[in-house]
DNA sequence: GGTTATTTATAATGAACGTTCAATAAATAA
DNA sequence: TTATTTATTGAACGTTCATTATAAATAACC
């Protein structure tokens, strides 16, 4: 399957531009140029720019809920669960870069023009806070600690964006350690 | 000062503009028709679309904190100062909808293209953030407090894009009561 | 080996991009 | 009033945009 690599190369260099610059400040052509495919290539795969927009989202927000399953602790206590959800989002800032959330971006970016788009991106976001509002019903929190919890992964991802990892998952820490002191 | 006029609404007009679309998806012929004005009209004002950019930026700037400085009260306790602070935010985000914060926006859109712009935009955010540790400090609070707070407005600011601001404020409102208990 | 799927190269498309031209209107100063 | 500067106009510039046309080459599959 040569062609599914290629495929994901497209996918994985236009994603990478994509977080970096920002949908429309990316051209079709830079992306060619970087995988260095013909257009014809990328259009055999993806019918338009927009679509491999949708499709990138798509996989990135697997990817993301993937990532974070595989480091979050839900067998234990509301503490663990709640310290290793951070970890796991530090881990994933850390991989990817501290140019902010490219969900929240792309609705930004799509809202009253790609509504699809648009769609997608506020979808993933609007299913990672019922996720954290049911997982601390695990351990008998109210939603409301979801929500806490929520706000303070998007605090991260926008902080991190002015003050370094160390010190924006201090800040964090000491935000979550006080989350369920009022439970 | 007829000229004056103009300026501003062209100002004004392309703020929105990149506010709902974003920099790089807003063109300048979007700008000229909303307003009604010819082109030489936007470049006898502003050398390039990049300098109305800035020019655009460093009044937000300028107007966000003149916004937040008549409503905050650091006359107080510490508790009315945080309040008060996010009450702020949350009535500046009323007029001026939920699409995230700009100057995040034009720091991920231009860094690495234009790095004035993106020296405005990681400037106001350090700016604020500055402030908010010397705050606290009135108050006898460490900056660690200063970095929670401006971590929440971050929160807010993100979560507004996703539940409605009654929902977000209250749950900022909780996180921000436990911000001091451990002081 | 024959067929289908994938990728190449090159060029061209029309539309949109940011910007500039040359001319004029409006305001200001002499 | 005339002269000069300031402000604005509509048309046009060259470039880049996303996308498509065409045709040939390579790879994968049965």
């Amino acid at each position: 399957m040569k062609s599914a690599s290629k495929k994901e190369i497209i996918m994985d260099t236009a994603e990478s531009l994509f977080y970096q610059h920002g949908f429309h400040a990316v051209g079709v052509k830079s992306i060619l140029d970087q995988v260095g495919v013909a257009p014809m290539t990328m259009y055999y795969h993806f019918q338009s720019k927009e679509i491999l927009t949708q499709e990138i989202l798509k996989r990135r927000g697997e990817r993301y809920i993937q990532f974070l399953d595989e480091k979050i602790n839900r067998e234990n206590s509301l503490t663990t669960y709640v310290d290793s959800l951070i970890k796991a989002h530090m881990d994933w800032l850390k991989n990817d870069g501290f140019n902010g959330c490219l969900f929240l971006r792309a609705k930004q970016e799509y809202e009253g023009i790609n509504e699809e788009i648009a769609a997608i991106s506020k979808g993933h976001k609007q299913r990672m806070l019922n996720t954290m509002e049911k997982d601390v019903q695990l351990f008998g929190a109210s939603s409301t600690v979801g929500k806490q919890l929520f706000m303070i992964l998007e605090g991260i991802t926008s902080a991190a964006q002015i003050s370094s990892l160390e010190e924006v998952e201090e800040t964090a820490g000491i935000l979550a350690k006080n989350l369920y002191t009022d439970m």
